[in-house]
DNA sequence: TAGTGGTCTAGACCACAGT
DNA sequence: CTGTGGTCTAGACCACTAA
């Protein structure tokens, strides 16, 4: 094994009061962001870093497992640790659900993703009716059972997001937004189509740690929150007329929206 | 130190591919979404579940370190690790930049926390002139130097936010935006004062995990994402006024907003 | 096959909190 | 003082990757 490139990577500091794998931890993501490891590039080994510092595997590999955590790098078994490249962000401008988007055939993410030459994938596409939970109620203004669409987004056969719609029974049900493909233009199409002329929408985010089966859908890397959104529909009458849950991978997504200021 | 109560945690599958570590985390997560663990409670000690589980303690500790960057556990020295309680919400309203809101006397964050009874506080205030960065330029049409105005927003003594406002210095040299107080309504009051009549805002919204200063400024826990707001406010010439950066800790925000539909 | 990261053990000493 | 988590060592064996 060869040694470190002097220079590269300083020494520890033995008087200090900072813990040695965080003084470990420190270097590197300085070396990152001084671009002496780019994007992509290959981090030393752990055997590389006990070798360069002194200290036990442990140390190295807790240094290592900071930097995972902050996003900065991931290990990829066998191959060793990486620079994390930032993905190419899908940005979701403020008028993405203006009507002339849902006047076009396709759906507003197969023409968002084919704009910037990527090939857009929607899978594990369940529809079904399912009994409504206490917080669907509410913002649905209480409908007992609901009908639920679930699917997920890929973008280069990159998982990106999955979202989960909820619809009234009573203006779902029988009609083509109950199959699992609604046609054209998606269910927003069909809900005007259907006499729900849509006035505005609601949106509510948040962002979080994934949950164990949302880093597995979603193939997050270490580091990488959510981007939890809550979107109503709401038509002319002021109805609520569909809920979607959707669940971003943060490093994919930048959200725009533009505010009044009056 | 007294065995574990029987029932509250399960055993082990030796059979079983994954990991004994994330099989602990497993049972614990399961245990605290079952509220086997109530918000606050105190998790079994390394000891008691070294012994439970009969594994070394650097098993059950890789296995804590799991629940802590789910967000869902923290670990107090010398006391224990505990179930993370979610700490109340900000929710920041659609029309939080409607004009209503400027017309007040008190500042927009002050008013909302006293109206949910919370002890708002503002500190770090710095103001000074900088050289703007290319991405600044960009944003606000190129000034070669710029406002920096930089605060930290606390609710009851806690960090929530971060927010630095950039404005080109041909609007606010000179102006009240240049002081410390910029008086009664914020620098966005001030600004229509001053001819910019305020048209509306862009707000930019991303989630990543925070940086080290991040965590130092915001007392971040492990396993809490930042949300990154970058707005820019326009004038009713079409003109960005100001850029304002905000980095907030997610566990403490909603973002609210409203979309149009058509 | 050699090099990499993934998991796990069985200790050690330290710093902090609460009695 | 006891119990807690924080740090660190020096090994071991395994699984995956690439030549």
């Amino acid at each position: 094994m060869a040694a470190l490139p002097p220079g590269l990577l300083g020494t520890l500091d033995p008087t200090s009061d900072r813990a040695v794998f965080r003084q470990i931890a420190d270097q590197l993501r300085e070396a990152i962001a001084k671009g002496r490891f780019a994007e992509g590039a290959k981090l030393p080994s752990e055997a590389e870093l006990t070798d360069h510092f002194g200290v036990s595997r442990m140390t190295v590999r807790n240094a290592l497992s900071i930097l995972q955590s902050e996003g900065l790098a991931s290990a990829e078994h066998g191959r060793g640790v990486f620079v994390r490249p930032r993905p190419p962000v899908r940005r979701l401008a403020s008028d993405r659900f203006a009507q002339r988007h849902r006047d076009q055939g396709k759906s507003g993410f197969t023409v968002e993703a084919e704009a910037v030459g990527s090939r857009p994938e929607v899978d594990s596409l369940v529809v079904r009716e399912e009994r409504s939970t206490p917080e669907m109620s509410a913002r649905l203004g209480s409908a007992r059972k609901v009908l639920a669409r679930r699917r997920r987004y890929l973008l280069d056969g990159k998982p990106v997001e999955t979202a989960t719609s909820y619809l009234p029974l009573d203006i779902a049900r029988g009609t083509p937004i109950a199959e699992p493909n609604p046609g054209p233009g998606g269910i927003y199409a069909r809900l005007e189509e259907l006499g729900h002329r849509l006035d505005h929408f609601e949106e509510e985010v948040r962002a979080r740690m994934p949950a164990p089966d949302e880093v597995k859908t979603l193939r997050l890397a270490p580091g990488v929150p959510v981007i939890h959104v809550v979107r109503t529909a709401f038509d002319t009458d002021g109805r609520a007329v569909e809920v979607c849950d959707t669940v971003m991978a943060a490093d994919a997504y930048v959200l725009a929206y533009r505010l009044p200021a009056t």
